[in-house]
DNA sequence: CTTAGGG
DNA sequence: CCCTAAG
């Protein structure tokens, strides 16, 4: 089974008589209908044709996207998605998917239909013209990076994925300062029969392609100053940096290059995208998809890293089609739980593409399109009464995709929804700003009141949290090496993720609006933000929240029982825990 | 599917 | 967190 995005005009024929005819469209936003093109996500039935997608295919899609996006966003706020590694998996896997017309689903690996040519090279047409108007590269400026780890390599790594789909990378040679090139590292015409005309009809768009001439052939990091390194960075993810970590910059290209995040902290070489160091790990590290890229790469473009501007969203979607097709990509199923990102997303409300000087984050969160505009593509959330737009993320279920084709309507009515509330925005960031300057707003927030500012204020605490949390398992990626499997056979504990205060803020104030026991309402309703929190997860949480509580109450002294693990919870919050158990404990039945 | 509990 | 038994 795999996953395609095609261009609507070659998918129709394949929907005649399929009322569902999905429209994934990210740029259906304001300023950014110049480009009639689009995805309608399908997915490649065992005999070869074309099924409409499930809901969950398209949320991999949309995830994809905002993945992309919310890279340099994550790079620029820290390390605060504690999922991407798993987002780059489960998000990977669905476009390789598509790509691999190699059957590589979590749960059924082994057991894929066989594929004949015909189909093979339909799916690979398609793929092509997915590619050929997938944008994503998106510049993103590492703000104020505070620099941050592992988390983001994976986005990046993700970044990457995306963009060997779409365009592959090349690795020119002529860098600056002591780098090695490796001239052998010459460019692969790519001899596919079957390659699709469409190819030869894109133009080629040489002069505005992006550069990515600092991360060609092979590159000897070890000798770059920090300078070079940081171009080398910013040729490689396509963003500023402004860390000034040598074995940082040098790990993180490195992992960039290679696609993995197995990357020693010494002897960083990469040929031909694959890892070559001092150790024997290079090869297990090195990734099919980039082998790939680079083969096909072309040699000249050797313009400098100004960056991908804007620019480079365009450009990179036409002349990279010819190349792709000379090596399947393959790849072991990946990890899955896309879920989160909303967290941070939450806390840094968006804005529309229109001030992208004004927020870089929102540039960065923002997708851009094959005319190299951006769209933002949110929704709007309820966060505790109040409304606030979070980019669209999926609220990814657990269980397998359904055929249900009911569900792509949901897609869509969610970039609609989308659409209509980008106008809120800049509200909501002015606000977000005005509340940040204040730190010492914070009030008593025993109620209800302000739930906003409550959020904001506990950003810091959560965010760090988050860091730790996301920098533990940062260490593992694609391969499933090593990974804890499920019974189930492939599926992965669901990573822990520490509770923030902001979350047990919303859940005690979901508990005392809904009452103990209405988590899926209260899932619903405030925790729509937090697509990980499964109301299972919210019982679990009240459940512990009691018993700190009561842990705690027989004897007033509190402090002397604090772990370094566990979060140190207000007391404020803890007594409103309190009496919201003695409300639900006298009356049980009754209804609130 | 949602809850409640146990592990 | 996961899993499962009960509505």
């Amino acid at each position: 089974m795999g996953t395609v995005v095609g261009n609507v005009e070659e998918c129709r024929e394949m929907f005649e008589g399929s009322a569902a005819q999905t429209r994934i469209t990210p740029f259906s936003s304001t300023n950014q209908i110049k480009n009639p093109v689009t995805y309608k996500l399908v997915r490649v039935a065992g005999d070869g044709r074309l099924v409409p997608a499930t809901d969950e295919e398209i949320f991999e899609v949309n995830e994809t996207d905002m993945h992309t996006a919310s890279d340099a966003c994550q790079s620029v706020g820290s390390l605060s998605a504690q999922g991407l590694p798993s987002q780059l998996e489960e998000t990977s896997q669905g476009l390789l998917q598509s790509g691999c017309v190699e059957p590589s689903y979590t749960e059924q690996v082994n057991s894929q239909p066989e594929y004949n040519e015909q189909m093979l090279q339909k799916v690979e047409q398609d793929e092509r013209l997915a590619m050929i108007h997938s944008p994503h590269m998106l510049s993103a400026p590492d703000a104020n990076s505070q620099c941050c780890n592992e988390t983001n390599m994976f986005n990046e790594d993700h970044v990457h994925h995306d963009s060997s789909l779409q365009q592959p990378i090349p690795f020119s040679s002529d860098v600056q300062n002591g780098c090695n090139v490796d001239q052998s590292n010459t460019v692969v015409p790519c001899s596919n029969a079957e390659a699709s005309p469409k190819e030869t009809a894109a133009p080629p768009a040489t002069a505005q392609r992006p550069d990515f001439s600092l991360v060609r052939g092979e590159i000897c990091l070890n000798n770059l100053p920090i300078k070079a390194l940081q171009e080398t960075f910013k040729a490689t993810f396509g963003r500023e940096t402004t860390v000034k970590d040598k074995t940082w910059l040098k790990r993180r290209i490195t992992m960039g290059l290679t696609n993995s995040c197995n990357v020693p902290t010494t002897n960083l070489r990469i040929t031909n995208s694959k890892l070559v160091g001092n150790q024997d790990k290079a090869n297990d590290l090195t990734d099919d998809v980039r082998a790939t890229n680079l083969k096909d790469a072309p040699p000249s473009s050797t313009d400098n890293a100004n960056g991908h501007s804007n620019a480079s969203g365009h450009s990179l979607t036409e002349d990279f089609s010819s190349e792709e097709r000379a090596a399947k990509r393959v790849r072991k199923p990946t990890r899955r739980y896309i879920e989160e990102l909303s967290e941070n997303d939450e806390k840094q409300p968006v804005v529309t593409s229109k001030d992208e000087k004004l927020s870089e984050k929102s540039e960065v969160r923002s997708i851009s399109v094959s005319l190299g505009k951006r769209v933002t593509v949110t929704r709007v959330v309820s966060l505790a009464g109040s409304e606030i737009e979070v980019p669209y993320v999926s609220l990814v279920r657990r269980s397998r995709p359904r055929e249900n084709i009911m569900a792509l309507m949901e897609c869509h009515s969610s970039c609609l929804e989308a659409k209509a509330s980008s106008g809120e925005s800049n509200m909501l960031h002015k606000e977000v700003l005005k509340s940040a300057s204040g730190p010492d707003q914070k009030e008593s927030a025993t109620s209800s009141s302000n739930n906003e500012e409550d959020v904001l204020t506990e950003v810091d605490q959560d965010m760090e949290t988050e860091n730790i949390d996301s920098s533990g398992n940062s260490s593992d990626d694609n391969n499933n090496i090593g990974l804890p499997t499920m019974q189930g056979g492939g599926l992965r504990r669901k990573h822990h993720r520490a509770w923030t205060l902001s979350e047990v803020t919303q859940l005690v104030e979901g508990v005392a609006k809904y009452g103990a026991g209405k988590w899926s309402e209260i899932k619903k309703l405030s925790f729509s933000s937090h697509s990980y929190r499964t109301p299972v997860d919210l019982k679990d949480k009240w459940r512990n929240l009691l018993r700190t509580n009561f842990a705690q109450s027989p004897s007033n002294i509190m402090g002397s029982l604090k772990k370094h693990g566990s979060m140190d919870i207000p007391m404020q919050i803890l007594l409103q825990v309190r009496e919201l158990a003695e409300k639900q404990a006298l009356v049980p039945p009754n209804h609130r």
